[in-house]
DNA sequence: ATATCTGCAAATGGTTTGCGGAGGA
DNA sequence: TCCTCCGCAAACCATTTGCAGATAT
């Protein structure tokens, strides 16, 4: 007797595919509907259900991260590696902290709590450039 | 002429009191339905709508806050001031981690993006106790 | 050949909101 | 009295899902 444990075989579509591009290239943090007003020039019949679909999927491989901040909605960043984040208080948007990770924090945590902590998710919050520059500007 | 800025003025309903109550003496990180079912008992004819509009009113008055750790609704944490967080990643139960604010990560931040970073919401992830007991246990 | 994927449209479900009456100040 | 709050029910809206046909391997 053969026991086969049947996993899923990923397609590849062109869909998943461009999906995939549009979030590399870019250096937001877009939202499903964003992405999809993107790549729904290329498949005029391309629809919402599909960019969730794929969305889930690539997370699922580890290709992207899904971001949720609170908001009623998504966001997607096509960077995977862990990094840290920044989220202006004032217009919203949502930027990349390139500075280290600090695994520092795990292990204190670990100390503090007794739990096997593998990981932490960091953001910041404040006023991005542009909106110092208005505030500084009255 | 006068100009006045009119500010609500809120009233103290059993309803609300109530329901800060139940929050500040959990030490979990309940949803709303889940604070509907403690305080429904004693309003039969409470609804959860009159759940959301006052814990919307408290985190307004900062007495609460609202979490919101990517899943499809809010937990709610009878502490206002900030605090990091751990989410057991296979039972999904949130545990405050009492740690000491680590504000060094604002000052590095700053300098890194060059934005004015006021403050830093910390979320670990890994195995809770409960958790890690079962696993041993294979 | 066949299991995955897509488009379409309807369903889901936590949260919000409009309304008329209740109740706190 | 007056304005906020409540209960009720409907609306909202990002996301998910069932289905039948299309497509990648």
């Amino acid at each position: 007797m053969v026991i086969t444990i049947s996993e899923k075989v990923l397609r590849r579509t062109r869909q998943r595919q461009r999906i995939l591009e549009v979030l590399r290239a870019t250096k937001g943090h877009p939202t499903a509907d964003w992405i999809y007003s993107q790549v729904k020039p290329e498949f005029p019949r391309l629809s919402l259900g599909t960019i969730y679909r794929n969305l889930k999927l690539l997370k699922e491989q580890g290709e992207i991260l899904e971001l949720d901040f609170g908001s009623t909605f998504s966001r997607f960043d096509g960077r995977s590696e862990n990094h840290y984040h920044f989220i202006c208080r004032k217009c919203g948007e949502v930027f990349d902290v390139d500075m280290p990770l600090d695994n520092n924090l795990n292990k204190k945590a670990t100390k503090t709590t007794g739990f096997d902590i593998e990981d932490h998710r960091l953001v910041f919050y404040g006023l991005c450039k542009g909106c110092l520059k208005i505030r500084e500007r009255r």
